[in-house]
DNA sequence: CCCGCTCTCCACCTTTCGGATGATCCGTCG
DNA sequence: CGACGGATCATCCGAAAGGTGGAGAGCGGG
């Protein structure tokens, strides 16, 4: 018997889970979470072989976070990611956490439940989408902007002026222009409202 | 009896909501629609009381141009949008097409449920979180942006420069400046990014 | 230990953008 | 009809952004 905690802050979600999960013999919903925290908190509690974490919690990406605690846990549940999204960024960071699977949301039933059966045997569990995302990222030499340049790029997704920019990161104007140079090259871009569409676009921003 | 078509692209997202409802003695989901296309052919074929509609399918935003199909029907059922996002612009949209209330996904059972007796009964149905938005945004003068100036920014927010952008909606470049002059000072900021960036946090833009 | 990468800074030059101002044309709405 | 807002275009000017090339400090891996 699979045990299973669901941390997702929708309601919605957890009882369309719980649906799909409850019908199957083998598995079994033993608790369910609307918050990090409370995923965390349940996690250790009921020691369920899996746990089933959404990403997005209200408004913020906490869930990466969250998947990180309970595989520090004294005894960690395998977490599988069910999302709605699929940015190369999310996707990373959730694996980076110690996740086993990175699902979607609308993904078929039968691709769910394939999942949970095997993240909770300790494979991995991509959905194909997912899969085959990684692949091209793997084979294509990806964009890496520095976190120096993300962080300047993030400020000019705002508005920010070079100037702006320098002010609030303590760096002369110079350093700004070189920094959006450099992620000019690496995006294949010449303006800075292009870099923050194609960097939205790959998921490096928001 | 209420007698409910399920309208979403995500799978676990119809059994919850087919969960919740089916508890209830007064409902009954007669329907489950994964497609726009298919949610109206349901909706004319089955004549249901309302359509539970999500606004994203897939990639688009087909939903509220599905609830505009679905109020066009000879009987038409109310349709009560069920979505993740609460952007001023897709809850004008949805309210324009004939939605009778707009909930988000993350409402507790209990609002959803109020909203689906609401709604069959022929009221207005919007969340509360909602209709605060909508109220405030009544008080304050809102922003209206003209068609043609949203058309430029689009493109702007898409890295395009005035001159690409003038070439794409065969006027001059003249043209393209002072449209954008007249959003910038709409929207209280003075570069493109930043404009970019305020007609996004609007709903403006997505 | 040296290579390569990142981050930082600088100068010079060109292009683009934005601000100000004014003008024409057209449809709409009192 | 006349006022008004939207769309179109123009010109001038200063400010901002981008292109090019160079350079030094620090840091980790081969």
């Amino acid at each position: 018997m699979i045990r299973v905690v669901i941390a997702d802050d929708h309601p919605v979600v957890r009882a369309g889970v719980r649906a799909l999960l409850d019908a199957e013999p083998d598995i079994a919903v033993v608790g369910e979470a609307s918050t990090p925290d409370e995923a965390v908190a349940l996690a250790a509690d009921l020691a369920p072989e899996l746990v089933l974490m959404d990403l997005q919690f209200g408004d913020r990406a906490a869930g990466a976070d969250a998947t990180r605690r309970v595989r520090a846990l004294a005894a960690p549940p395998y977490v599988l990611v069910l999302t709605n999204y699929d940015t190369d960024g999310d996707i990373l960071g959730a694996v980076e956490a110690g996740a086993s699977g990175y699902l979607l949301k609308d993904a078929p039933p039968h691709e769910l439940l394939a999942g949970v059966r095997a993240a909770a045997a300790g494979q991995s569990a991509l959905a194909p989408a997912i899969a085959g995302r990684l692949l091209a990222r793997l084979r294509e030499p990806r964009v890496t902007l520095s976190v120096r340049e993300i962080e300047v790029l993030r400020l000019v997704s705002r508005g920010a002026s070079n100037a702006d920019v320098a002010r609030r990161l303590h760096i002369t104007d110079a350093t700004v222009k070189s920094h959006l140079a450099h992620v000019f090259s690496k995006l294949g871009v010449t303006s800075r409202t292009a870099a923050v569409s194609a960097a939205r676009s790959l998921g490096i921003l928001r």
